[in-house]
DNA sequence: ATTCTGACGTGGG
DNA sequence: CCCCACGCCAGAA
């Protein structure tokens, strides 16, 4: 793990390893790339992304198992929809069966 | 170079 | 158990 990758391009990487029908969390990502105080920043990064469809994004929720970021979505609910269409059960823009569903590299 | 902000996490009441 | 306040790192202006 170079250093002369960016904090970002660790966090799109590791937002890329999570799998279909499974979400993660911002502390795990940002624990496992060795910034376990920047949760923060890796929403921050996935927002850059926005547009991109190379980095499931919508897959990265809080530690609540909540869409904190649904609102920065271009819809109201697409990260929603996102998720169901995965099978993932989205209520009140949190996630059901978050403890199953979530997923730690 | 400095300042500010942000899709969070943890600890304390 | 739930709610509030502080801290933290890395980019962008």
């Amino acid at each position: 793990m170079p250093d002369e990758i960016s904090f970002f391009d660790k966090v799109y990487a590791q937002v890329q390893l999570i799998p279909e029908g499974r979400v993660s969390t911002f502390g795990a990502i940002a624990r496992k790339i060795g910034s376990p105080q920047s949760a923060r920043m890796v929403g921050y990064a996935l927002n850059t992304l926005q547009g991109r469809d190379d980095v499931p994004a919508h897959r990265v929720v809080n530690r609540k198992g909540m869409l904190t970021g649904k609102h920065h979505f271009q819809g109201t609910n697409l990260m929603q929809q996102l998720l169901e269409n995965e099978g993932v059960v989205v209520k009140n823009n949190q996630v059901m069966d978050f403890d199953k569903l979530f997923w730690q590299p």
